[in-house]
DNA sequence: CTGTTAGCGCCTTCAC
DNA sequence: GTGAAGGCGCTAACAG
């Protein structure tokens, strides 16, 4: 900059506002500055600009569980969206469901003075995710509702989606209907099984622990789950699978498993239309919950920026995204 | 940290050197300094650190098509790893495809002042991905080797992987061959489909340009081929697709249509095991892509930072990931 | 319209 | 072992 500005014998601060497009300069100048930059290959510094303009602007953080599971991928490309659109860069990090971990990179992130922040928690504990130990920045949850602390948050209709796949499954005559969950310490864990077992209670029918293995979402342990349901001396003849991971885990099992079991599993897989197996999934735009979150994480960062218009009370937000039901295959075989 | 110099009445110099550990201070003024920290819970602003210290360290970008696409998810779980490990950040930022984006994408992580790229070119022109054009932070490419510019990269076997693909569709007695494939202006577009030339060719078999269509690897461009093709008065027997999306589509197409096509794609495809029909692919370890990737730039890093230890010339280098052909289903039906 | 002064928050360098 | 001066690159705030 002191170069460009040299070379033109003008200060740097005639630089700066042409390179910014400030309005109180002349055309003729900024011109012959801009010219300069382009010739020099000048490029203004950041890291400098937002340091000195208090802003911590343009960079927001997102930390998920893990970038190889799809539901996260989608919701990194929702959020990656509206970022770009409003000139962000997006920070992103997977804690992989450890909480300290998840911690550690919040914390980190913070440290890196990001203008806010979108987590999906991996814990209980959302203390840690106060805006206030983060030097201020917004925080979204996506996901998880937040628990002990105040900020926005975007779900799923965990409850809503599982019951109806539930009931779909006591439609068709099931009444020994199995559970293949997340930890009951995850929201989206306690959530979809609460609405597995509200269908069932609704239907009359009793909810059998021995149906219920509740475990960490991963498709080793689904597998082990499910091996171990289809072994039991009167099996479930359907299960409820509490996301992607758990329902990939089941199918595989099942492909090798004589006696046929019904499934109807939490969130959408990609190829269950290729699959000769009925499944019935509970779908939803996973993309959206990340751009809904972001949409509000940026709604709260001008808030912030803004000098408080009024005394809007700002209050809470949490936006719900729908579920849908989907049977496969789409066309009914016969 | 004037507040916490201020408050033990010592300077701010002393309280920068016991949060970085610095030696140089005595242990008990340490300890009073960082008991201070905590209690206010100050935090250090890494972005006035970094411009004092020079170092952009800290931070690297990752430009990609799409984290839709699982190869490029998997490739982002890689570099992440590897980033993490080394305690950086990482800044992902997708550009669909869109040289033009790709460009503004780099130019803006640039400007951030971040301490390495990597990218996978979404064009043939790849001189904006020149470091010296991007204050000199080293840059790495994943699956396409540099044009016109200097730096590493990482590849998968793209040509070899066709090829062993190709020839065992030819021993399974397919004469008649099709191609799905990517653009000739991507390197995997051009380098694939020349895999599935030379096999032919190898083979005794002429490459008929009826059969190639070549186009942007989405799964609805892969549907329309995948169904001009098949409907030729002389059809192809077999596919081969260029990449998942690719495999997708072709797969899509071939579920509603009555004449059996082989299918052999590039790229594994999550939930292939259960699919009933025959497929083989070329699998490979694309978070291993982004990890090596992530490697190399790293030393790269490091390179820039350590005061040049004797005159190493550092050659550019070139990974290459190899491929395994998986037939599925994994045990072959009767 | 342009320049000067000062300082964002921290760290390097050199005194003490 | 600690502190004072100065500056990283840039831009508010005020002058002219």
């Amino acid at each position: 900059m002191r170069d460009v500005a040299a070379r033109l014998g003008v200060s740097a601060m005639t630089v700066s506002r042409a390179i910014r497009g400030d309005s109180g300069i002349a055309e003729p100048t900024r011109q012959r500055v801009l010219a300069e930059v382009a010739a020099l290959g000048y490029r203004p510094n950041d890291l400098a600009r937002r340091l000195r303009s208090g802003l911590a602007h343009g960079l927001v953080g997102l930390v998920v569980t893990s970038l190889a599971n799809p539901f996260y991928s989608q919701l990194s490309v929702g959020v990656e969206q509206v970022a770009t659109e409003r000139g962000a860069g997006l920070l992103v990090a997977s804690a992989n469901g450890d909480a300290d971990r998840e911690r550690e990179l919040v914390e980190d992130m913070s440290a890196r003075r990001i203008a806010g922040l979108i987590v999906v928690p991996a814990g209980n504990d959302h203390r840690h995710l106060d805006p206030r130990q983060l030097e201020g920045a917004p925080v979204v949850l996506a996901a998880t509702p937040p628990r002990d602390i105040d900020v926005d948050c975007v779900l799923v209709d965990d409850f809503g989606g599982t019951y109806a796949a539930c009931r779909r499954l006591i439609e068709r005559g099931h009444r020994r209907i199995g559970f293949l969950g997340l930890p009951a310490s995850l929201w989206t864990g306690s959530e979809r099984y609460r609405g597995y077992a509200a269908a069932l209670e609704d239907a009359g029918l009793p909810v059998d622990d021995r149906y219920v293995s509740r475990h960490r979402g991963d498709i080793e342990l689904a597998e082990a789950a499910t091996r171990h349901l289809i072994g039991l001396a009167e099996p479930p003849t359907a299960l409820i699978t509490a996301n992607n991971r758990n329902t990939i885990g089941a199918l595989r099992t099942m492909q090798h498993s004589p006696t046929p079991v019904a499934l109807a599993g939490f969130d959408d897989i990609e190829l269950a239309d290729l699959l000769q197996l009925p499944l019935s999934v509970v779908a939803y735009d996973a993309a959206e919950v990340g751009r809904e979150a972001a949409r509000l994480l940026f709604d709260r960062i001008e808030e912030t920026t803004t000098p408080q218009t009024a005394a809007r009370p700002a209050r809470t937000q949490r936006v719900v995204i729908p579920t849908r039901l989907v049977d496969y295959p789409r066309v009914p075989a016969p």
